[in-house]
DNA sequence: CTGAAAGCGCTAACAT
DNA sequence: ATGTTAGCGCTTTCAG
């Protein structure tokens, strides 16, 4: 058994609140006292233990971040973000996989009950008023990343500004038939329409300059690779093909990038692709996309749900990252 | 505030041991007492709160997942299998990111210390015989993914089998010239190096065949897409290029078929090239490589814990997962 | 079947 | 400067 306060405080001759002190307030207590406790310290090998602090001081020191989880590698990357800042600012990291609406319902509703954590991050998931109100009433310092709420901290992109980026990008390289490919990963109502957003934006600029914008006929209610391929023959097969196919985002830029080969079309020059995201493996493949910087929303969410933390009664801060198109090789 | 377990109490007029019973074991409460009660926790609304359960419990329902976080993105595969056991389970997931080896010296000693865990998953670390006794001494039951010791339980699979099943498989399809691009993230003292053992099967079963097998001048210390471009240009230069070239990751085959393209060379017709890992963007991409069940081993993983977490005294358990070639396009 | 009371290992007033 | 003590919110003997 490891060692507690009260068998350093017998070793060292002293109270538990003195060796407390020496721990959390060093200054505070008489050198000579404090070094006796020290050495006894190092001698018993104590280490405060993190539940038994977390409790006395009703912090635990652990934030958690809630989102469907590995369905989309964008996670991954804000993750990275997140998991880097927490360590930086001394808090651990809970991950809360949600892949089902039930699950993220029943995550949503006991974790503010639970008082396990400091503070929340939610990521990719819509939340309606109803839910928004609660979460923020229930005294859990919350943070939003993708989705938004005015009564909940948050970082976003202006997902409709995204379409344009890309619209105009695209025609500005000269293309006058542009593809869309997209669809949003599905969770109940807890859905995130990103993609419609992209193609509205795209549909905008194109509409402006007089150029088409080709959507499959199919649903796009799915976010696979394979409904992107699936999507991409389709728009490659009418009399009209697409010049450039716009993917809302890189994961479904490689189901493009796959039905263009298979049907011999080279890229760019035959099918230009621009994707959505900037993943690493953009970077890889030589993929040209739209960065939305996942990275640092992470950063920023974490200074979200810490201000949050600090202040509960703080205003809900919104903030909303730059947009900008990577130019690689496919288009 | 949230409802405790003493307002409960009160409002059913009851002791809190009884609140305690139908929470936990309504069974062995009297009907009528236990529905009175049962009344006045939906009326109030009250949880359990997790940490003070835990802490009366000496149970905290989390296991602690340490790795060498994002820097290679089997990790995030492994994740995958973990995080939904766990949850399966009815246990919190925490992630500890180590990217330096101080980071991960200091997490390896405090950890057991901090008392917050139940359980500890370590990926891709290579543990020297004292830290594996200190560890299993210290009590907190740990599970290691890719890297073994006989006193902790543990998942890996053979990696110079691997190199072999890579070897064999490039040879039956006719290639003489086999190249390799290799290198193992370095994280000091706790580097593992799977790539030298994929390596050193490839050359057994080379040399036995009489078939060459070429490796990079440049040194291999690192294992990133940029380096394995680079060692791909390298062998490629050569006299006689190899036909085909094993990457001892998908990320380096990543590097080899960005070299093959800058190169002019079709794949796999001029340059054969086999992965090893089978990520998810393999199958994207068409990559031919070795799968080695990555979120099994985040499932088996999970098991070894929990059995270790189940009796403290059991003795380490080893499980090996299969290897096995998945072909697609590149080779 | 139910209640009283002792922990769990700390922190943070409050005293001295 | 240091010690005493009351929590923190549960679970779990131990009595009754």
């Amino acid at each position: 058994m490891p060692a507690t306060i009260y068998d350093v405080a017998t070793h060292a001759g002293v109270s538990i609140s003195t060796v407390s002190r020496v721990v959390n307030s060093p200054q505070g207590v008489n050198p000579a006292t404090r070094f006796r406790v020290q050495r006894s310290i190092e001698a018993l090998g104590f280490v405060p233990r993190a539940d038994a602090t977390a409790r006395a001081r009703r912090l635990h020191r652990q934030v958690g971040v809630l989102a469907p989880f590995f369905t989309y590698s964008a996670f991954v990357q804000r993750l990275r973000g997140i998991a880097s800042s927490l360590s930086d600012a001394g808090y651990e990291l809970v991950v809360y996989n949600a892949d089902t609406p039930e699950h993220i319902h029943a995550y949503l509703h006991s974790l503010p009950l639970l008082r396990r954590l400091d503070g929340l991050i939610i990521i990719s998931l819509r939340l309606d008023d109803m839910l928004a109100v609660r979460l923020r009433a229930s005294g859990l310092p919350v943070a939003l990343i993708e989705a938004t709420h005015p009564s909940l901290s948050g970082v976003d992109v202006d997902n409709r500004e995204g379409g344009r980026v890309a619209g105009k990008y695209l025609m500005a390289a000269g293309h006058r038939q542009i593809g869309f490919v997209g669809g949003d990963y599905a969770v109940g109502d807890y859905t995130l329409r990103t993609s419609q957003l992209r193609l509205q934006g795209l549909c905008e600029v194109a509409e402006a300059a007089g150029v088409q914008v080709q959507v499959p006929a199919l649903p796009a209610n799915s976010a696979t690779r394979e409904d992107a391929q699936q999507q991409a023959f389709e728009l490659l097969a009418r009399s009209q093909p697409p010049t450039a196919i716009f993917a809302a985002s890189d994961t479904l830029a490689l189901g493009v990038l796959r039905a263009a080969r298979e049907r011999n079309l080279r890229v760019p020059q035959d099918l230009a692709v621009l994707g959505f995201d900037d993943l690493e493996f953009a970077e890889y493949i030589g993929l040209s996309t739209i960065s939305q910087s996942l990275e640092v929303s992470g950063r920023q969410a974490v200074e979200l749900v810490m201000a949050a933390m600090a202040d509960e009664q703080t205003l809900p801060r919104h903030v909303q990252l730059p947009l900008h198109v990577v130019r690689r090789e496919t288009a």
